[in-house]
DNA sequence: TTTACTGCAAAGCATTTGCAGGGCG
DNA sequence: CGCCCTGCAAATGCTTTGCAGTAAA
């Protein structure tokens, strides 16, 4: 993993990994704003984007289309709903070991990987029905 | 799971089902008006919407933002690259266990779940340093 | 008849792209 | 001096919504 980022991915990166949530990019956008790095929207999504193929930022995208970014090394999964789409953290994750044996029975390159549960949450159960 | 299908989510229901792989919401509408059972696009999401909140369809976002559907009975999982977007299929899950015990521990009523590794592809590696 | 589904077209919105200006080496 | 990064604004494209017509119960 190379070392040299830009002034933006570095900002981004930093804000990324003090943040203790997951964020979308308009919010990575509007904080930065707030903290006095004003970075272009496109350039926040280019930021993100060039973090990805480093491997240094993970991505998830909700029921709602949009997408929100983590750290990489972040390991955190979950239980979302399909109806409200409100998404409940899970603090396991039995994955760790099949990662790397995956990752050292193919020549694929893994990074991090997404864990989610779908269905409903019970008071959209009862709603639905 | 109530059995009750209006028209437009039975096509879709039936397409997705003799379909061999996840197609989008555009690849519905254009399969299905190749059928001759035409159904507009916006009634297509609104199928589909429907068809997850009962628990039979489930869906993926590729990394282009598009989404992709299958029926939730199936249990795939990929390897996606984060530079090209290609996706490889995993033929194993060890999840069902940890899903039918989630399933039995929380008042969410679990559907199906998604499980993805990302990183780079061998040519895209190459390519991205 | 009463309710729910469908089609069409317009609107919404996050993300991407083109291009010109600016910074860094 | 040249290349890459940035900003801005326009464009893209998938998905959603409003509303009126239609089918189903």
């Amino acid at each position: 993993m190379k070392a040299k980022l830009t002034r933006g991915q570095q900002w981004v990166y930093e804000l990324l990994t003090s943040t203790s949530t997951e964020i979308t990019a308009q919010d990575i956008f509007a904080q930065l704003q707030a903290q006095g790095r004003s970075l272009g929207l496109a350039t926040v999504y280019r930021a993100i984007k060039a973090l990805q193929l480093q491997g240094l930022v993970q991505a998830r995208s909700l029921t709602n289309g949009e997408w929100v970014y983590r750290p990489a090394s972040e390991d955190c999964h979950y239980l979302t709903c399909l109806n409200c789409g409100r998404s409940f953290p899970l603090d396991m994750c039995p994955l760790n070991g099949l990662e790397f044996s995956l990752q050292h029975s193919s020549p694929f390159t893994i990074y991090y990987h997404t864990l989610e549960f779908f269905g409903l949450c019970e008071p959209c159960s009862v709603q639905c029905g």
